[in-house]
DNA sequence: GTTGTATGAATGAATG
DNA sequence: CATTCATTCATACAAC
């Protein structure tokens, strides 16, 4: 897709200071990254331009944030998630004996957190329900397991202690949706032909 | 279908130097894009097969080059200036504050004209003069003012405070220049690396 | 302040 | 022409 357009970057997310002729590349917030990182891990790893448009708009009440962006993220994600699993393929090839050991593996294991409803810590992962979705390669089954922990860097949870900012899980009670905690805040996240922002409004 | 004929594909882009990162695409050169970009800009946005071959020729003097770079070169951007122009609109209307915000715009909007020896900042476009536009779709009129300053990257004048990015008219005064001849448009391009600007100061 | 790295942005190269 | 992938450039941020 080549909606790297920059549509709706009016205002990144920049200091408060009045001036800022600086043109910052947009950083997203861990609020953000965690809802992107929902949803390629629910399945949608491609989503239609349409379903860009509804995710930025989701995003936006944690920052400035606009369709080029969400879509650079989700095409940037794709690509080196591939790129990371083909080196890995290939270095096991090379080397059977390197068995399980990523360069920075577990980051997140240390939480152990237990503070918010939805009682997980990053558990978003689950069954994309094959739903026939509308465009062609969005929904890719996304076996592999991608990396789900590589985001340790900007997600900020680095060592929440005691207030978790946000968690994800999986609602028991209803196998259709995965629920995001933000500070208390559940947002559900379809599994199916995305269908984000019910809940925030 | 489409006349992308890989044609002259044969060898393109070879690095001459005994070492280097050996690129396995086509990094256009400076003055390869300002030619490009003049062409595009005079209107001729899809230049039939054989305007594609004597474009190329003319790279050809600041680098290998082939037909099938120059037919992806004006494709991409055709492609992406579109794009950005819709989603320009769009952005517009979602919030007619936003006005002239583009994350990256006016680079060098600051239009100091006048202040080259070459005299105009951009003036490669002339007339196209209703030269025989051999081929259907080619010579779009409207172009409606494309992004002129999308070029910031590859140019290499990031940021020129004053002196105006470049300007590719200059006459017979200098004999490092040379001439761009398309279907009758004239457009001069300083010879030599990269010192597009050197003209400049 | 320098270096290393993760990653946003850009674009060449396809494919349909 | 619409989309997508691969590669590269540029930068924010952390570790030193």
């Amino acid at each position: 897709m080549d909606d790297r357009n920059q549509d709706s970057y009016g205002g990144p997310n920049l200091q408060r200071s009045t001036l800022e002729p600086l043109r910052t590349r947009w950083t997203p917030k861990p609020e953000q990254i965690l809802i992107l990182e929902s949803i390629f891990n629910s399945g949608m790893v491609n989503p239609p331009k349409d379903e860009t448009v509804r995710i930025r708009k989701l995003l936006e009440q944690f920052g400035s944030v606009g369709d080029a962006n969400v879509f650079y993220w989700f095409q940037n994600r794709r690509s080196r998630s591939r790129r990371r699993q083909r080196q890995l393929q290939a270095s096991l090839m090379a080397d059977p004996r390197a068995a399980g050991a990523a360069q920075h593996a577990g980051a997140a294991a240390t939480s152990s957190s237990s503070n918010s409803p939805g009682g997980g810590f990053f558990a978003c992962a689950s069954s994309p329900s094959a739903a026939a979705s509308s465009s062609s390669s969005d929904f890719v089954i996304d076996d592999s397991a991608d990396d789900l922990f590589s985001i340790s860097r900007q997600m900020g949870f680095v060592e929440a202690t005691q207030t978790p900012p946000f968690t994800c899980s999986s609602d028991a009670s209803n196998a259709e949706t995965i629920t995001v905690f933000i500070d208390g805040v559940a947002s559900e996240v379809p599994k199916g032909p995305i269908d984000l922002r019910a809940a925030f409004g």
